[in-house]
RNA sequence: UGGGCUAUCGCCAAAUGGUAAGGCAACGGACUCUGACUCCGUCAUUUCCAGGUUCGAAUCCUGGUAGCCCAGCCA
């Protein structure tokens, strides 16, 4: 059976058209981010669309940084960025890149530009220039400065250069047209003079490109055939056409935009996400209330599991946000089979088995994941006094109910056949102590006599059992209203960190490292917090999912 | 009448004039060593609205409506 190839989705669609028609002979994407703070989820739709899209046409990925503007930019956020797109799997070999490796060439294309009467120096002020941009239904006014000589300018630019004016006095701006209905194109600003150390350069510059200049000529010089943006530049591809038009480049880049990707009720955006780490609200870039690519990754996704989120996401130009469950379920579909799991219990109860003998323990062989014996088993100890999951005993079950009540038997997981007998309460009323008994010979969790039961429980041996407390982060931040209201205060889900006092782990969780920390995946998944990017984040069964996957029976 | 862009199920998203894919979610049912997973079934006579062209329209035309982006010496 053949399966019908998947649609193209429009970029590709354009790239084909491209091709076919001989516009380019090759295809090279790249992705540039500004080194000013961490990537989150969003930019993993544009790191692996571009990555993507090199690899299906045999072309060439680049990482650039798009260091430009030394105010917003450090050497911090350099390096997390390219360990963050290492581990999503892009690879970009040898093209890493810096915008700012390119500033020799820019000051010569802008050069360029004067001696063909296409830029000239402006000396109006901030304030002057708003004034003489006009409005958005206006037109604008030309600056007085439009009309010097190309020697005065060069001239001019040259002292911009040399640092002889202060931040502000003057900038270059491209020559086109101050009545153009599009803003972009109303002599936009290429170059500024700003008096600052560059991450990468130094001290070597002090008049720095404008985005609007600088990109085009980035991607020109490194060969990109498609440059892949999102929506809110397409108002600026007729200056990007503008530039590469008038610095004759052969084989000039095509830019095209898509849509972002926005997840529903979560906080995306670098800028609110870099405000709640720097206003103390989340521990950090890398807590994983936050969809940072470093939050993600403690949070237990995989690589992996982000690949097939964004592809299952699509891509388009249509503003979007997509459902959080989205997300959820491709990790569950990724770790499902290849996570080795085991036992904890979050809100213990003690499960007592009176006709167990006093003071033995045994250990039971349990598969790591029952789905994928490949992963192995490992040995867990059972004994008398056991801790079960709170939620896994009722009094008075309702109908449907498949877990312990009195008089019910099921199966411990891996273990036995238990039979509820009864349960203590406390002078409270709540229910301290659940008692049973056990069938010994349905050791392994079969009876031989071939009766089956409804219930499989998980639980953990009292006296091997690791106390935890455990952090359990929920999700995120909502969004509905925006995180922040207009009076600065915070609309926070109150639920976004739930720390849990004594669960009890199962004994094997003595090797792993952090287990204080979990996180939520929902639906028979948790993580256990990798906080080493190197290692997977351990998974193991269900705990809270019953809240979503049991309902009562209406009345 | 500033300019640009977008509208297909609760959420993404195909369909390129030939009779509305798929995934997530949801809901039934079967299965089950966790009520998970898996499996099987249901889920748009209709594509923002109104007209028009056509044998045939989500696709073309006309006119509306709604949403997003643009007036940084940010990217």
């Amino acid at each position: 059976m053949e399966m019908e190839a998947a649609s193209k989705n429009f970029i590709e669609q354009a790239i084909e058209k491209d091709l076919a028609e001989g516009v380019y002979d090759h295809v090279c994407t790249r992705f540039p981010p500004e080194p000013n703070g961490y990537l989150h989820i969003g930019h993993a739709k544009s790191i692996l669309l571009n990555y993507g899209l090199a690899k299906e046409y045999q072309g060439q990925f680049n990482m650039r940084f798009d260091d430009t503007n030394p105010t917003k930019e450090r050497s911090e956020f350099v390096e997390s960025i390219q360990k963050d797109i290492k581990w999503l799997g892009a690879d970009w070999g040898e093209h890493l890149y810096f915008a700012s490796n390119y500033f020799p060439k820019m000051y010569e294309a802008a050069v360029k530009l004067i001696k063909k009467g296409k830029a000239f120096v402006c000396d109006l002020t901030a304030e002057e220039m708003r004034k003489y941009r006009g409005t958005l239904k206006e037109p604008g006014k030309n600056s007085p400065y439009r009309d010097r000589s190309v020697e005065e300018n060069l001239d001019l630019f040259e002292r911009m250069k040399q640092g002889e004016f202060p931040d502000g006095s003057k900038v270059l701006r491209a020559k086109i047209d101050m009545a153009s209905p599009n803003i972009n194109m109303r002599d936009p600003i290429i170059y500024r003079v700003a008096h600052m150390h560059h991450q990468n350069t130094g001290d070597q510059w002090c008049i720095y490109p404008m985005y609007d200049f600088a990109h085009p000529i980035e991607d020109a010089i490194e060969g990109v055939t498609h440059s892949i943006c999102t929506l809110e530049f397409e108002d600026h591809r007729p200056l990007y056409d503008w530039v590469v038009r008038e610095l004759e480049y052969p084989m000039p880049p095509r830019q095209i935009e898509f849509a972002k990707l926005y997840l529903t009720n979560v906080v995306t955006g670098k800028r609110y996400i870099k405000k709640l780490v720097e206003d103390g609200i989340v521990d950090g870039w890398d807590d994983p209330r936050l969809v940072s690519i470093a939050a993600l990754r403690r949070r237990g996704f995989t690589p992996q599991s982000i690949q097939k989120f964004v592809e299952l996401c699509g891509v388009s130009k249509a503003h979007s946000s997509v459902d959080y469950a989205m997300l959820e379920y491709c990790i569950r579909e990724d770790l499902k089979l290849k996570a080795p799991r085991m036992m904890a219990v979050l809100k213990p109860l003690k499960l007592v088995i009176d006709n167990y003998p006093e003071g033995q323990t045994e250990e039971l062989e349990a598969l790591n994941n029952l789905e994928n014996p490949e992963l192995g088993s490992r040995k867990v100890p059972f004994g008398k006094e056991l801790y079960i999951e709170q939620d896994d005993f009722m009094e008075e079950p309702p109908r449907k109910y498949f877990r312990l009540f009195p008089g019910n038997e099921v199966r411990l997981m891996n273990a036995y056949f238990v039979t509820c007998t009864g349960f203590e309460k406390d002078d409270d009323g709540s229910i301290t102590v659940v008692h049973c008994t056990y069938d010994p010979a349905t050791k392994g969790g079969n009876a031989p006599d071939g009766r089956k039961v409804k219930g499989t429980i998980h639980w953990v041996e009292a006296s091997h059992a690791l106390n935890a407390q455990c952090r359990l982060y929920e999700n995120i931040i909502d969004e509905e209203k925006g995180v922040y209201n207009e009076d600065g205060s915070l609309n926070l889900n109150p639920n976004s960190l739930t720390v849990v006092e004594n669960c009890k782990l199962e004994s094997n969780f003595a090797g792993v490292k952090a287990y204080d920390s979990f996180q939520f995946v929902r639906n028979g998944f948790f993580c256990v917090d990798s906080h080493d990017s190197k290692e997977d984040a351990l998974v193991f069964n269900r705990i809270v999912s019953l809240k979503s996957s049991f309902k009562l029976p209406v009345k």
